[in-house]
DNA sequence: ACAATAGGCAAGTGACTACTTGCATGTCAA
DNA sequence: TTGACATGCAAGTAGTCACTTGCCTATTGT
């Protein structure tokens, strides 16, 4: 069960707003593949620092991940977006 | 000059959420008038803690306000809502 | 088996955030 | 003008958050 607030906590971060678009230009991202792509764009952040911020777009429903081997597999999922849209309808 | 991340930020708390719904339900209204509503909901926010609630808002740019007189009317303006589909685009 | 690889767990720290508290400012009605 | 009303400002506090640090588990290749 997605919480909204989750939703928006989570979009809150900048660094967690740009895995989201580092998963959009390139889906089914591991996390040495998100850490190495980040980081080559500039970010600082470290791959515990960018796991516990893919542990809290998880927790937000706005990334969905399976394991394979010893790997681990996140893909973008833009459902929870949607209930943003919905509550506050936005006049054209 | 509206920043992406002070939206959501001001999106994520409950509090400042309840507050947009109440413009929803009945736009345009006062400081006190607010905080009747929401407290007759079962919030339990102080004014103080409203409006700075709603200056957190208004610097999203989510909130528009002017005074009248003694009293400060509040809008809502859900323009800044849209960078967020256009973004990460729903797929449907 | 053993080393390298990919990732996880958990405690600690500094910064930020929501909220309170107390007082100040400006406006209207009598 | 004087008091009540609507709101603003600013310092303090408790809790949360992002990030680090250090160690641990599991999987793959040789």
């Amino acid at each position: 069960m997605v919480r909204v607030g989750d939703v928006f906590r989570a979009l809150a971060d900048p660094t967690r707003r740009l895995i989201l678009d580092e998963l959009t230009l390139r889906d089914g991202q591991t996390l040495f593949e998100i850490c190495s792509r980040l980081i080559a764009h500039g970010n600082t952040s470290t791959r515990q620092a960018i796991s516990q911020h893919l542990a809290v777009l998880e927790e937000a429903g706005l990334v969905v991940s399976h394991r394979s081997g010893r790997t681990k597999i996140h893909h973008l999922n833009t459902q929870p977006l949607r209930s943003i849209t919905e509550r506050w309808p936005v006049t054209d």
